[in-house]
DNA sequence: ATTCGATCCTAGCACTGCTAGACAATCAAG
DNA sequence: CTTGATTGTCTAGCAGTGCTAGGATCGAAT
C-alpha cells in the first residue's frame, strides 16, 4: 500500500505546483500569458500532464479561484477582528477586500472575472466561495439596518466593492480618489 | 473628387457593416465566437480588409464599445427624462443603467469587461465614454449630498450599478432579487 | 527475469490573430 | 486608346492557442 500512497502524495504535490505555478505566472505577467505550453514548460512536464490533474485550462483557473477566495475569507476576517466597533469593522473589512483585490489582480479575476467554471449562489457553489461570502456576511450583517435582509444588503455591499474593485483596476475610476470613494460607501450603505 | 468621395463612403458604409456584424455576433454567440475569420465570411470580404479598417481585434472591440456608451448615453437621459424628482429620477436611472447591461450583455462587456483599447478617466477617453458619465452624473450630481463632490458620487453610484451588473449576469447574485437591490441602492446612497 | 499496467511524451489536430506577397481592378498620363 | 502606376483585395502562410490520440517507457508484481 505503501507505494500507492507515496504516489498519491506525489500526485498532490504536483497538482499544487501546477496551481502555484500558474498562480505566479498569471500574477507576473498576467492569465493570457498562461497558456498550457508555458504552464507545462515550468513544472517541467508535458502538457498532457495538465490535464491528467484538470479538465482543462477553465480548471486551472477554478482552483487558483478557490486558493484565492480562502485566503480572502482569511484576510477579511483579520481584518474586522482586528477592528473594534461596528463601523470601524465595516471600514476594515472594505479596505480589506480593495487591498485583496489590488495586491492579487490575477487571483481576483480568477474569481470573478474569468471563467473558471465554478457555480455560484447555488448549492454546488464551492465551500470555500460560499465562506468567503459568509465572512462578508459576518460584520456586513450587523450593519444592514433594520428591516433589510442581512444576506441582501451583503449581496450589495460586495456588489459596490467589485465595482470599486474592477473599474479601478482597469482604469476606469482614477486611483487616487480610492480612499474617499471607500469612506462614502460605508458612510451612505452601512446603519450604525 | 466625386469618385474619391463615393469611394470613402463606400469605405464608411462597410466600416460600419463590420462594427454591426461584430456586435451582432457577440451579442448572440458570445464574443468569443467573434473571430476574424467569421467576422470576415459574414461581411463577404477576406481577413485582411478588417484590418484595413482596424489596427487589430482589440478596435474592432472598442469600435462596438463607441457604438454602445452612445446609446446607453441616450437611454439614460430618456429614463431620467421621464421620471419626475429626484429620488424617482435616480431610480429610473439605475433601472435604465441595469435594463441596457442586461439586454446588451456583448456591448457591456466590450465598455467595461474587454479591452478595447480605449482610455478612461484621461483627457484622451473618447467623447461617447465622457458623455455616458456625463449622462449619469446629470441625475445623480442632485442627490450626492451635502459636502459630496458630484463626480466622486457618481463614481461611487456607478461602482455599486457595474458591481450589480457585472456580478449579476455571471451568475454570482441570484437574480430574483435584483430589483431589491436597486431600491436598497438607491435608499441608501442618495440623498434627497 | 518477465509480464503487464500505469505513466508520460511526441506529434498532431483544428483553431486563433495577424501579415507578406501575388494578383486584379482602377485610375491618370501620354 | 494605350500604357503605367496606384489602389484595393485575396490567397497562403506564420506562429501561437487548447486539447488529444497513440506509442514509448518505466516500475511493480509475479
Amino acid at each position: 500500500m505503501s507505494v500507492q500512497e507515496r504516489k498519491e502524495r506525489e500526485r498532490a504535490v504536483r497538482e499544487r505546483l501546477i496551481v502555484a505555478t500558474a498562480r505566479e505566472l498569471a500574477e507576473r505577467q498576467g492569465w493570457e500569458a498562461v497558456t498550457t505550453r508555458r504552464l507545462a514548460e515550468r513544472i517541467e512536464y508535458s502538457q498532457p500532464v495538465l490535464y491528467s490533474h484538470f479538465r482543462g485550462k477553465r480548471e486551472i483557473i477554478g482552483a487558483v479561484a478557490l486558493e484565492g477566495a480562502a485566503e480572502m475569507a482569511a484576510a477579511l476576517r483579520a481584518a474586522a477582528r482586528a477592528a473594534d466597533g461596528p463601523r470601524a469593522r465595516v471600514a476594515a473589512l472594505a479596505r480589506a477586500y480593495l487591498d485583496f483585490a489590488e495586491r492579487n489582480p490575477a487571483v481576483y479575476d480568477a474569481m470573478f472575472q474569468l471563467d473558471g467554471g465554478l457555480a455560484f449562489a447555488d448549492e454546488e457553489t464551492p465551500e470555500p466561495l460560499k465562506d468567503a461570502f459568509a465572512a462578508l456576511l459576518e460584520t456586513l450583517g450587523e450593519v444592514a439596518g433594520e428591516g433589510v435582509h442581512p444576506a441582501l444588503f451583503t449581496e450589495l455591499f460586495w456588489a459596490g466593492l467589485h465595482g470599486l474593485a474592477t473599474l479601478t483596476r482597469a482604469g476606469r475610476l482614477p486611483p487616487e480618489d480610492a480612499e474617499r470613494r471607500v469612506e462614502l460607501l460605508v458612510d451612505r450603505l452601512a446603519v450604525v
